[in-house]
DNA sequence: AATGAATGAGGATTCATTCAT
DNA sequence: AATGAATGAATCCTCATTCAT
């Protein structure tokens, strides 16, 4: 492992504008290949070709395929985090003052708008994050922020009412992500509108978080 | 694409036992490789190792890695959609007779269950899904049955409040999917109860299609 | 090469009636397999199935590709050689008696029609000749006959005038044949026919044999 | 047909001098390994280690054995082509001027040069001839156009007389190229002398195209 | 810095051949 | 006699990676 983690950094850093020109083609030439391709069809020699650059420059940068892709993940977080923050920072700090459900829908509307912006590159990502520990790490530590924000608004907001804040935090978190991103991904057919699914999302989180009547849930078909 | 998908169909079926039970150790040594090196990293050889069966053999009944994965995906979602019809032959007939909440708590108890079988090959078979057209067209095709069945149901009871039917029936059936996935995949940490699970699901699904009291939605971040 | 050799043989020699009808069918096979794919393209499995026969059975009776190949030849030759000797006994024994261009053309219009008979699996076997001794060592015999007998007749009949009736002999043969291969082989465009193909061979052998004026070969650039 | 002719041309052309002596290097190894095994006993690896050369060098240039042996025809080919153009360019603007025989004796004897050569290796690649249909093809054109010279020569000549120049064109140069070939193939036993063999082949085609008598042509055998 | 030639381990696949049934 | 399942050596070929220029 201890060898195979060696392949995932950086080798050096582009100092020089020329350089910075290179592994700024190298990556956009990493996103064409992987979106086109898939992981499993990605190759470090195709990803020269489609960046212009000899292989040999390739490795001068990025010690593998592994690599690029943490790269090109990274980017891809960072600008997911920083509108994160900055929406973030709008909501915030009136939130306990608004209404819930005016709230949840604003946060639904900043993750559906970080999805759009590059569906298939996220796609993709997202296919290997699960082979990637690095990766995978970022996108959960992320995850799991978001979490904690959700759960501390759920403690202190007067209309929420749910059993176990942690829990509900998280699946709510999990469960605009994944929608969102199915909705991103399946887009054929009949395409719903960026604003028609916030709607939906904020209207099914909203539901939930008020727990106004749990459901009876008596002896379900789960008993069998 | 012709000569890709000679590559998927099986190449000839196993007429006496003994090759039978050559077909059970490839499609068990396929599962176990898929299931700990992950579709990039699945070989031949490595299946063919793993089911203790010569290289030749494994490609006298499939074609390549393709073939192996999506003879044991069919088995997989045939297991899925027997024990789906099962369990919706029970509470169908009476479904608009209950409350919509006991309906809903059964139902997803059924899709919990159904992932909790055998999660890592569920997860890994999820994962090939978008390289496979064979095998996406085949979970489309049981998850647009699902939609079309919850449609109808949410026309007809009288519970139900949704502006359309067939959107939140397919965001639904999405919602189930995917958290149960999740729950299923992510199970670290902290697992929770399966019945914990399936009570919050329903929680969350009840309170969506009741719709009691919309979000506001006022003007969201998404305006940004 | 011992060991090789030994693949080349017949396995064993069919007695009852349904093994020959086995037999047949396999070299039918073969012949069918030869013809379609060539000899590297040819592989005892795809013999088997074109003869509809299983793979063991095959090897029941013949060791190899080799041995098939062979056999097929055998008979090839087996008819070629017959059908020659039943012509030489009409023409031979009033040879010396007929005018020469007679004699020639009568020997030639058997070796079209001996190659007229079956034409692309003569080509697939010549093919094939030169890597297998047996087989090349038979055809060379075959030849060494024939150059043998027409030289006899050059030193006897009395309008042969060569100056080595040997070497004569040979080229004579090598041209019948060699001509009579391509006449077959690249029958494309204008094919031309039998009878036109044989007078103008036995123009060409005739007036060679006869041998009237030699080129008086000055010096030709040959000296270069 | 697209994807099996893909194999067939060269992958890159070596630009720096290393590149252009392993081309070099792995073309030798393939003529020593098509005249030692033959078309279907030639092996990519096999050329590799002929060559010296690692295997990924030998497909970096050539995608296939096809290639390989194209290559090696060309550079065959490309040979016989100008020394044939060169001696024609001695030989014909004076052809008409000078007996028959004398210019056959000449167009002969640089046949039976170009033969001389490496005769293993024109023997190999003829033996592949029919089964690349690239090289197939260059091999014809270069016979048709032999064909042409010779037809036009025919019709020209005061000495020449044949029924059809174009037929008889063309059974002269198969005469010729075949008789050549097998001279130079089939040199075991009691060599003949290049100049003999140029001597007999001259004589047999003068005899043929000044085509004094025509042989009577009885009925010959062929009505059998 | 950049290039691209060279490498070879490793993965896919075929096919001659055996042998239990 | 016939069958066809099983085998695995041998081949084809790719692609990550290094290194001389």
């Amino acid at each position: 492992m201890g060898a195979a983690r060696a392949r995932v950094r950086p080798r050096k850093l582009p100092v020089q504008r020329r350089s910075r020109q290179t592994v700024d083609a190298i990556l956009r030439g990493a996103a064409r290949v992987l979106v086109r391709r898939g992981w499993a069809g990605m190759t470090t020699n195709h990803v020269a070709v489609a960046a212009g650059v000899s292989i040999g420059s390739l490795y001068e940068y990025f010690p593998g395929k592994e690599a690029l892709v943490l790269a090109l993940a990274e980017r891809h977080l960072d600008a997911a985090e920083a509108s994160l923050l900055a929406h973030l920072g709008e909501v915030l700090p009136r939130a306990l003052a608004l209404p819930l459900g005016e709230v949840v829908r604003a946060l639904v509307s900043v993750m559906v708008a970080l999805h759009a912006e590059d569906p298939r590159l996220h796609r993709a990502l997202f296919e290997v994050a699960p082979r990637l520990p690095e990766l995978a790490g970022r996108v959960r530590r992320l995850e799991e922020a978001s979490v904690r924000m959700l759960e501390g608004l759920l403690r202190a907001h007067p209309e929420a009412r749910v059993r176990d804040a942690g829990l509900s935090a998280r699946l709510v978190v999990e469960l605009v992500e994944a929608l969102t991103h199915r909705w991103v991904v399946g887009a054929d057919g009949a395409p719903v509108a960026a604003d028609r699914m916030a709607d939906e999302l904020a209207a099914m989180v909203t539901g939930y978080l008020r727990g106004a009547e749990r459901a009876a849930g008596g002896a379900g078909l789960a008993a069998t």
